[in-house]
DNA sequence: GTCTATATTTGGATAGAC
DNA sequence: GTCTATCCAAATATAGAC
C-alpha cells in the first residue's frame, strides 16, 4: 500500500523534481542522478516506479496534461456553445487554463516550461507520444480557428497558427519568471497576462 | 598551414555538422561522437580544434552570429537614419537578416534553430556568453522600439517585447521546415515570410 | 593535423538484501 | 517499497604515434 499522503510519496516527489529539472536543463540535460538526489530518494527508485527515464518523462506530461486538456476542451465547448463567439474567446479558452494551472499548483509554472521544451524539441518519440495522446486537442482548436477566419486560405492560416502557437508557448513558459509588482495580486496578474496574450494573438491572426 | 579550401577543412566540417545536430537534438542531446561520426572526422579532432564541447558550442554561435548582428545593426542604422521610420521598419531590420541568412547559406536554417534553442535553454553559462558578446544588439533594438511606442509604459513594453521575441524566434526556427509550393521561388517565399512576421509582430505590439 | 588507443567520468539500468 | 552495490554503455577528454 501507498504512503498515507500520496503527495509526499517517493513517486510523487520524483515527478515533482523531474518536472523542475527537465524545465531547467532539458530532458537530455537532466540526469536521473540529479533527479533522485534532489528528490532525496534512492537512484533505483526511478526504475522501480517508472521503468525507465523515457517513461518518467512521459509520466511528467501525463500527470498534468490530462487535466489541462480537459479544462481546455471544456472551455472551448463552452465558447462554441454561443453562436456569436469570437476569435478572442477561442484564444482565451486555449490560454487561460494553462495560465491558471501555472499559477495554482506548485509545479505548474515548471510544467508549462516543460511543455515549451517539448514544443521546441524535435525528438521523434516524444512528439509521437504527445501527438498520439493529445493531438486531438490541438486539432479541435485548429478547426475552431479555421471557422472564424474564413478569409484566410489554408496556407495563410497554417502560417499564422504556427506563429501564434510558438508565441503563446514561449510567452506562457516565461510567464512564471516575469516579476510582478508586489501590490498586484496573483489573480489580477493572471488576468492581465491572459488579456495581453489574447489581444496580441488575435491581432496577429486578423492582421 | 590549413587545407587549401577552408570550407572543407576538418574544422569547418565539424562546425557544420555540429550546427545541424545541435539544432536537431539540443546541446546536451548531441554527443561529440555523433558529431565526429557524421562529419567523418576522428573523435579527437574536436578537442584538438576547439578544446572542449562547450567551446565548440560557442564557436558554432560565433561563426554566424557576428555576421548576422552586423547585418541587423546595419539595417537598424539605415532605418533610423530616416526620421519617419515605422515600427514595421524596425521589425524588418531585425527579421530580414535572419531569414536571409537562413536561406542563403547551407547551414543557415539549422543555425536559426540553434539560436531558438539557445533562447529556450536557461543554461547559465550559455546565456552569459551570448549576453556578454551580443547583448548590445538586442538592447539597441529595444531602445528603438521604446521610442516608437511611447504610449506603452515600461512594464507593458517589456511584456510585449518578450512575447514578440519569443514568437519571432520560434517562427524563424520553423521557417526552414515549412513546405512551400514548388512554383514559388526562394526569393518571393522569403519576401512573403518576412512580411507575415513583420505584420504579425507589429499588430501585437500596437494592439 | 590526424590517427589509434585509452583514461576518466557520468549516466541508465539491474540484482539482491532488507 | 527502499537501499546498497554493481554492471554496462556512452560520453568527454587526453596521450602519444605517425
Amino acid at each position: 500500500m501507498r504512503s498515507a499522503n500520496p503527495n509526499f510519496s517517493t513517486r510523487e516527489r520524483i515527478l515533482g523534481v523531474a518536472e523542475t529539472l527537465f524545465a531547467r536543463h532539458g530532458f537530455a540535460g537532466a540526469s536521473l542522478r540529479q533527479v533522485t538526489a534532489a528528490a532525496k530518494v534512492n537512484l533505483a527508485a526511478v526504475n522501480y516506479h517508472f521503468g525507465s527515464k523515457e517513461s518518467l518523462i512521459e509520466e511528467v506530461f501525463r500527470r498534468r496534461l490530462d487535466e489541462l486538456n480537459r479544462h481546455r476542451l471544456a472551455a472551448l465547448a463552452a465558447v462554441q456553445a454561443r453562436a456569436d463567439h469570437t476569435l478572442e474567446d477561442v484564444l482565451d479558452a486555449f490560454i487561460r487554463p494553462a495560465l491558471e494551472q501555472s499559477m495554482d499548483s506548485a509545479g505548474g509554472a515548471a510544467f508549462v516550461r516543460v511543455l515549451a521544451r517539448a514544443y521546441a524539441e524535435h525528438d521523434e518519440r516524444l512528439r509521437k507520444f504527445l501527438s498520439d495522446n493529445y493531438g486531438h486537442v490541438l486539432r479541435d482548436f485548429a478547426t475552431a480557428f479555421a471557422r472564424l477566419l474564413p478569409q484566410l486560405d489554408k496556407e495563410e492560416l497554417y502560417w499564422r497558427l504556427d506563429i501564434v502557437a510558438g508565441a503563446l508557448t514561449y510567452a506562457m513558459a516565461d510567464f512564471g519568471m516575469i516579476k510582478r509588482k508586489s501590490d498586484v495580486s496573483e489573480h489580477s496578474h493572471r488576468e492581465q497576462a491572459a488579456q495581453h496574450l489574447v489581444r496580441f494573438a488575435a491581432a496577429g491572426l486578423r492582421a
